[in-house]
DNA sequence: GGCGGTGGGCCCCTG
DNA sequence: GCCCACCGCC
């Protein structure tokens, strides 16, 4: 079946070759399906896996690259492997790794924005920018782009900051650059002819800046092996074997770039060996014709869920046709969930018109009803979801195998209130990024002022960073004063005596001007000196100290403050752990890493914790229970999403992706209520409850029940009704919830000020009152100070943990 | 130039 | 309900 001998590589630089049978990759075939199988190991130029959620998707393509490996098909170093996120990129590392040990590191394993910044890295120089560029994450170009509108009065015709970016990210991801797009529009539309110039000014400033947003670090390369082959070829003749994850997700510009590195090398670049990540390549005399790359993707059109960023879904559809002769591999079965849970996910996503008929099937068993569950608030949700982790962690469920979705970050306030209350470890994956933080973004542009002086946004940001007199007035002087004399705002900086301004102020900038050019030479030392490894770290201390950052938030009187400090703290331990894991790791390195890993908890996984992420962050993750909540109309689906064409059938993928993620309990809950914008409003049961046969669910609390009893008080004091209620009544939605009734007594909100119990003493035995659980009796006291959590079982309401410091009792 | 008060807009999802 | 832009005052 599998022809081994095919010529993938026609050239000097074939892989090492097998001697003869038995194949070494024959244990890498154990247990796979007869599809699994063909898909590790066809050998051609294009290969599409089309993987059905928990197909063993991640299992073939591991298993696909480790075959190359060990049938020596490929060097690791010919081998590019392309996932969206960090965390399946590390994955995939892990996997390939065990699978064939040491010689997995010579790969590239990478997200598509690693593998760019690293070719660019390279080559910046190539096309005016240095390899000390800055990567502007979509806050650092809202804050450009904030200026250039302002500048341009662009408000006064219509564009606000957020329009603008989004308008220009959409178009750099189809490939359009200031030029391209200022021929074709329409001019005599003076809020074109504004944008035109925006965009265009938005350019040049990061090319000044020596930067690359997000979508540049895609678009750009791509424009650089276009504009210049020979540094194309360099990449074609090194990896010969292309696969890209998630391919259904893939916007234009990702697609060029695929096309571009799987192109045949013309052979009509110059005869000088290139170095490439320290691997000399030599041409032959006579470069002959290189086959393209071989290619193998991996996609399922039922899991695109990113298409308001650009994906094109006609890249996984007409891949056949992009890549005429290429192989299509389907795999439907799936290892990860019971019959239940995929009988659920089948009857939503069939409600899709516009897919291809695909059906998910196991062999496991029905498993257990999928539970659903209606709360009064979106408090009272979180508090059954809190007691039902509770009680599986009783019964033995690790929390780690636990997750709880929602559709939007604002969802996670009440649920992460309610386990801290319940004393219950959790951790939010994405959400409000660590590295979004103001004093972490400002610790940041201290560093990258170091690193690359060009960046004058950066440098701009930390100039009154702390307070120290500068403002607009002294600002602008500076940059006049940089233009008039052809210097760098940074180098502006060191003139501060001919700014004309007092002399308060021009100490101040020769002060930060001092501190920089003193975290400089022990970053930056001049070349040939070296670097200790710790080198980072310091600078960042030296930078936070001598300029007096430090110092200002401690003598602050704001609590928030003291957090702002253990952050920064945290920063310097990323440096210091990041210097240990890369010895030779530089300034820009550590960088890099900075801005294209997002979460600073992405590097150590949240062992012991319960997961909360959005629905987007599930993709491609699993967990043996998983609860999908705020499953209301205008949530999921999402109210926007009803306008926008392809809207709802997107929204229904995305409950298809978190509904799937589960292997062997799914729990979908909803609330009646729900504060947003900061006042309550009803919610309606979203349609793909809907979907959903009825006897899949098993109700403990069903819409029905909520409207019905119309709410005598806390749920938790109501006895539990199985079964039953809404799910099956098709014709007959649910009533809406009077507003006036008891629904109002139950407490929708959680005080917003911190309460502060951590002196109450509270010892087994004792009795207490709690607002909404009632009276009951401590079971024991574990824990210590600020983390003391109380057992307790309540008179009515069951068994609980507190969290003594917070939660609202009172010692009777 | 800094600070505190106020009112509008907002919250969809990512590297 | 929270953030941020804006304004008026010190």
């Amino acid at each position: 079946m599998t022809d081994a001998s095919t010529p993938l590589i026609v050239g000097g630089d074939r892989g090492p070759q097998a001697d003869s049978a038995p194949r070494p990759d024959a244990d890498l075939l154990d247990g796979l399906n007869p599809p699994q199988r063909e898909a590790v190991t066809y050998r051609g130029p294009a290969l599409l896996i089309v993987a059905g959620a928990g197909s063993g998707k991640t299992r073939v393509l591991t298993h696909r690259i480790a075959s190359l490996l060990r049938n020596r098909e490929a060097w690791p170093s010919q081998i590019l492997a392309i996932t969206f996120t960090n965390k399946a990129a590390g994955e995939m590392r892990e996997r390939v790794g065990q699978l064939v040990g040491e010689s997995a590191r010579g790969m590239w394993i990478a997200t598509f924005h690693s593998a760019c910044v690293r070719i660019l890295r390279r080559e910046a120089q190539q096309f005016g920018f240095t390899t000390a560029f800055t990567i502007y994450d979509s806050g650092d170009s809202r804050a450009l782009i904030k200026r250039l509108v302002k500048e341009h009065e662009g408000d006064a015709y219509g564009l606000t900051p957020a329009a603008v970016q989004g308008k220009i990210s959409k178009l750099k991801n189809e490939l359009a650059d200031a030029e391209s797009y200022a021929r074709q529009a329409n001019m005599s539309d003076p809020a074109e002819r504004v944008f035109t110039a925006i965009f265009g000014d938005y350019q040049r400033a990061l090319q000044r800046a020596n930067a690359f947003d997000f979508d540049d670090l895609i678009a750009q390369t791509v424009y650089l092996f276009r504009a210049f082959p020979h540094v194309a070829d360099v990449y074609r003749r090194r990896f010969r074997h292309i696969l890209v994850d998630e391919y259904q997700d893939t916007n234009h510009a990702q697609y060029a770039l695929i096309h571009e590195l799987t192109r045949p090398v013309s052979g009509a670049s110059s005869a000088e060996p290139y170095s490439a990540g320290g691997m000399m390549i030599f041409e032959p005399e006579k470069a002959p014709e290189l086959e393209g790359a071989s290619l193998t993707v991996v996609g399922d059109s039922d899991q695109s869920i990113y298409a308001f960023r650009g994906a094109d879904i006609r890249n996984i559809s007409e891949f056949e046709r992009d890549f005429p002769g290429a192989r299509v591999v389907l795999l439907e079965q799936n290892y990860r969930s019971t019959q239940n849970i995929l009988s659920a996910a089948n009857a939503v996503i069939s409600n899709n018109f516009d897919r291809k008929d695909k059906k998910l099937w196991t062999d496991v068993g029905a498993g257990e009803p999928i539970v659903g569950f209606t709360g009064y608030s979106q408090h009272d949700e979180a508090q059954f979801i809190a007691d039902e982790i509770e009680k599986l962690h009783r019964a033995g469920v690790a929390y780690s195998d636990v997750a709880v979705f929602y559709r939007t970050n604002s969802q996670s306030r009440a649920l992460e209130e309610i386990f801290i209350r319940s004393a219950l470890p959790y951790k939010i994956m994405g959400g409000t990024k660590f590295y979004e933080r103001a004093e972490i973004k400002d610790a940041l542009a201290y560093l990258v002022s170091v690193a690359n002086p060009a960046d004058e946004m950066a440098v701009r940001r930390i100039l009154n960073k702390p307070k120290r007199g500068i403002g607009d007035v002294t600002e602008t002087a500076i940059a006049r004063f940089a233009e008039d004399n052809q210097l760098t705002f940074r180098d502006a900086l060191a003139s501060s005596d001919a700014l004309g301004v007092g002399p308060k102020v021009q100490a101040a900038i020769a002060h930060l001007d001092k501190v920089l050019a003193e975290a400089t030479a022990l970053m930056l030392p001049a070349s040939g000196e070296i670097t200790p490894p710790t080198a980072v770290a310091e600078g960042l201390t030296l930078l936070l100290q001598k300029s007096g950052y430090l110092d200002a938030l401690r003598a602050s009187r704001d609590p928030q403050d003291e957090a702002r400090l253990e952050n920064l703290d945290e920063l310097v331990a990323v440096a210091r752990e990041f210097a240990r894991n890369n010895p030779d790791g530089t300034l820009i390195d550590f960088l890099t890493e900075v801005a294209l890993v997002a979460d600073a908890g992405d590097l150590d996984d949240a062992s012991g914790s319960v997961s909360l992420m959005t629905m987007h962050t599930a993709k491609g993750l699993e967990f043996d229970t998983v609860f999908v909540t705020g499953v209301e109309e205008d949530l999921i689906p999402h109210r926007i999403s009803a306008g926008e064409p392809g809207g709802p059938s997107e929204e229904r993928r995305l409950f298809y992706v978190g509904v799937t993620r589960a292997r062997k309990r799914l729990y979908l809950t909803l609330a009646m209520t729900r504060a947003q914008f900061g006042e309550v409003s009803v919610a309606m049961p979203s349609r793909f409850l809907q979907e959903i046969p009825a006897e899949l669910i098993e109700w403990r609390q069903s819409p029905g029940d909520v409207n019905s009893r119309g709410g005598s008080g806390s749920r938790a004091l109501n006895a539990r009704r199985p079964g039953g209620g809404w799910g099956g009544r098709k014709d007959d939605p649910p009533a809406l919830a009077p507003r006036s009734t008891s629904l109002d007594r139950f407490p929708n909100k959680i005080p917003a000020k911190v309460r502060d119990n951590s002196e109450m003493q509270l010892a087994a035995g004792d009795r207490i009152r709690h607002e909404d659980f009632g009276e009951g009796r401590i079971d024991a006291v574990t824990g210590e100070g600020a983390k003391r959590i109380a057992h307790v079982r309540f008179d009515s309401a069951g068994a609980k943990k507190l969290l003594i410091k917070i939660a609202p009792i009172e010692k009777l």
